[in-house]
DNA sequence: CTTTTATTCAACCATATGGTTGACTGACCG
DNA sequence: CGGTCAGTCAACCATATGGTTGAATAAAAG
């Protein structure tokens, strides 16, 4: 189950608040990056792009395997969820969906087999 | 549709980075709160607490009404739902759901009428 | 009109953030 | 071994953040 600890969120969050950060991430969803890979498309020093991905790092947002004389680092899409799932209690405040809460909450007889709960953690 | 600016995006997940600031949000998913009452829970001072919410505020996560000598605050969820959509993109990498990928993307045959697409905006 | 009440504003402070540069550590190369 | 390459570390800097207190504003109450 998803914890959605305050200290978690609190840096998930706070990673997520820069455009950098953020850029990274979607580069790490295509796979494997290595520090320079990651650093390379920004005018900011190696050493700032270092400092970026650590903060990525400590949020938990990505693991790095240290492969030799390169850092290699990929994506930990955990906390995300657990920032989605905190995103997903303001829901219903945004989509008209109530319906489809409804059809969930009763009505088991029209369920799909094939995928019925994703959700947990 | 959602625009997923980086510039809304960077003040939103910045103004998430916070549990005082997402506890109001908490909050104000009750119902409208004024300044006052939204401060209350909190040891801190007005002015303070005041901040918090004008960071909330800039960020377009809340809306402010001038009623008298009191503001009264309510939860606007279009940033929240800009947050959420950015996160749904890395969905697929915490659910087993690729096979509802895979499906959506073809077998337009066995598509339900029903609910088919209710993510833009 | 004077006093509360609700809230912001301004000045200030300590710490965090994001950036820089230069030195350092380790691994690979010749 | 000596040089280069990948990356971190440390010191430093400017600005942002989150907090404080005290004064200012503006509306309601007496």
């Amino acid at each position: 189950m998803v914890e959605l600890q305050t200290v978690e969120l609190n840096a998930v969050f706070h990673a997520l608040g820069d455009v950098t950060r953020r850029q990274m991430l979607r580069e790490l969803a295509d796979g494997e990056r290595t520090v320079g890979q990651l650093a390379e498309p920004y005018e900011i020093s190696l050493a700032a792009a270092s400092k970026h991905i650590k903060v990525l790092e400590t949020a938990g947002l990505i693991r790095r395997e240290v492969r030799g004389r390169t850092h290699v680092c990929r994506l930990d899409p955990g906390p995300l969820a657990s920032a989605h799932q905190w995103l997903v209690f303001y829901e219903r405040f945004w989509t008209g969906r109530l319906d489809v809460l409804e059809r969930l909450l009763r009505a088991e007889d029209t369920e799909d087999p094939t995928e019925t709960n994703g959700d947990e953690e």
